[in-house]
DNA sequence: AGAAAGAACTGTACAGTACAGTTTACGATA
DNA sequence: TATCGTAAACTGTACTGTACAGTTCTTTCT
């Protein structure tokens, strides 16, 4: 991901001289935009220089001040671009609700790629860049809260109210049930996430947090029990206890 | 973090001269970590200069350097000191567990306990700080969350089990449940205080969250109705290590 | 004499600026 | 169409001022 810029090089036939203006100026700010997004996410917001932002879109640290104001304008802009593309994936994430045949199925498949979106690496670092700013950005953290996670929710809230109104689920609070099926399903994981930058999460922790989840979430939200679905009921009694112990802390 | 002189002092009667300095580095000792604490989960570990620690602890900045090599181990140690004292938090969770006699009201109390304590403020500030340093500091932050989350979901799990055995509860995933229990009541409120640290949380917020979570909690595990349990993860045997990330990843 | 204070010092890193010279875009002129 | 002029944007380097980690030294305390 690195000297991959966008450089649609702005090649030939009609431009207009509105974009030929902007043009010069535009190429050395999503330059920097650029540089910038990945050094922030890299190595925080103290511990990255102008200097170097300068000298990683191959641009000078004036061209730089010319841009943005200064160090904060330019963390903000960037966290604030970045953010601005949650709403896609949340808008995504509703319409895949709406098109749910297999209940249990399909909430699992989407709880999956929820999770995958969000522990993603480069979603993980921003998180921590957020939360890592909040007491110095409480603005910045604020609109970003708004606008990613709150948003993530707004639209589960949403694709549970399409179940509901196909009788498929029975609802009385969409929005905690929405939480709950977060939370259910993130929460674990992204916690992992924060604390281990250095672990990996797997796809199969991320299926079986899917899996746990939505079986849990539909047991609480399902009203005939088994009124619509297969519900799932492996053979007997599958898995062991696992140990009370002291060591929880194995598997994940 | 072990760099503390043992000297356990039995004899009072016999002051040796070395006791004394001994005794006078303690104070010393106490009071710059107490200082750097202060400083440390209000200003984070950047924003926090070693002069600053030194005249708030009203110490020679040579002293601070006697005592800890340097700024990371001042900082490591502080941590863990910290983090020490959450082993009693869950300790004291777990036996309320055992002493529970109406279920729901009980179970309602204990979240309201377990979610005050997390959201109190210097535990939120410690969270973000470890957060904010767990790529600088991976192993600090790997034993953070080991002893304080993780140790706390280990003592829910016990809780449960007593729960279990008394035949209150029907659990099979003790873990998953734990993990249930603790995300469904606390996560809304730890990310809310995470992300907007001029917002301060409500007990009426914590109360409804306590409330909810733990109605739904029991929805899913009170035998009363539905005799089933959640299952372990069927699918998940061959259990793909592929790190997840990658496409999702870039749009948010 | 061992421990601490206190202040000065070293070396580095960094945000932001100043400046002198160079490139680019674009319209005007030949 | 080719050439030139000009202003804006850009570059590179050097500089200012500050902040900070860590050290050294002298003096003071107990």
């Amino acid at each position: 991901m690195q000297s991959q810029p966008i450089t649609t090089s702005k090649a030939k036939a009609p431009v207009t001289s509105a974009q030929m203006a902007a043009n010069r100026s535009d190429v050395k700010r999503r330059a920097i935009v650029e540089a910038a997004t990945r050094l922030f996410l890299e190595k925080g917001y103290p511990g990255t220089s102008m200097d170097e932002i300068a000298a990683a879109a191959e641009v000078s640290k004036v061209t730089v001040y010319k841009q943005f104001h200064d160090k904060d304008q330019l963390f903000s802009d960037i966290i604030l671009g970045i953010t601005e593309r949650a709403e896609a994936i949340a808008d995504g994430l509703q319409i895949r609700f709406e098109q749910i045949e297999d209940l249990e199925l399909d909430l699992i498949s989407i709880a999956v790629s929820y999770a995958t979106g969000v522990v993603s690496p480069d979603v993980v670092r921003l998180r921590r860049l957020v939360i890592a700013e909040a007491v110095h950005f409480p603005q910045l953290a604020a609109t970003y809260f708004a606008q990613a996670p709150q948003r993530g929710l707004a639209a589960v809230a949403k694709g549970l109210s399409s179940l509901v109104a196909r009788d498929l689920l029975a609802i009385d609070g969409l929005d905690i049930a929405a939480m709950q099926f977060a939370y259910l399903v993130l929460g674990p994981l992204i916690d992992q996430a924060l604390f281990l930058p250095t672990t990996e999460i797997t796809s199969g922790q991320i299926e079986q947090h899917a899996t746990t989840g939505v079986k849990s979430f539909l047991r609480m939200y399902t009203r005939g029990q088994q009124g619509l679905l297969p519900t799932e009921m492996p053979g007997g009694s599958t898995s062991p206890k696992s140990p009370v112990g002291g060591e929880v802390a194995k598997s994940w």
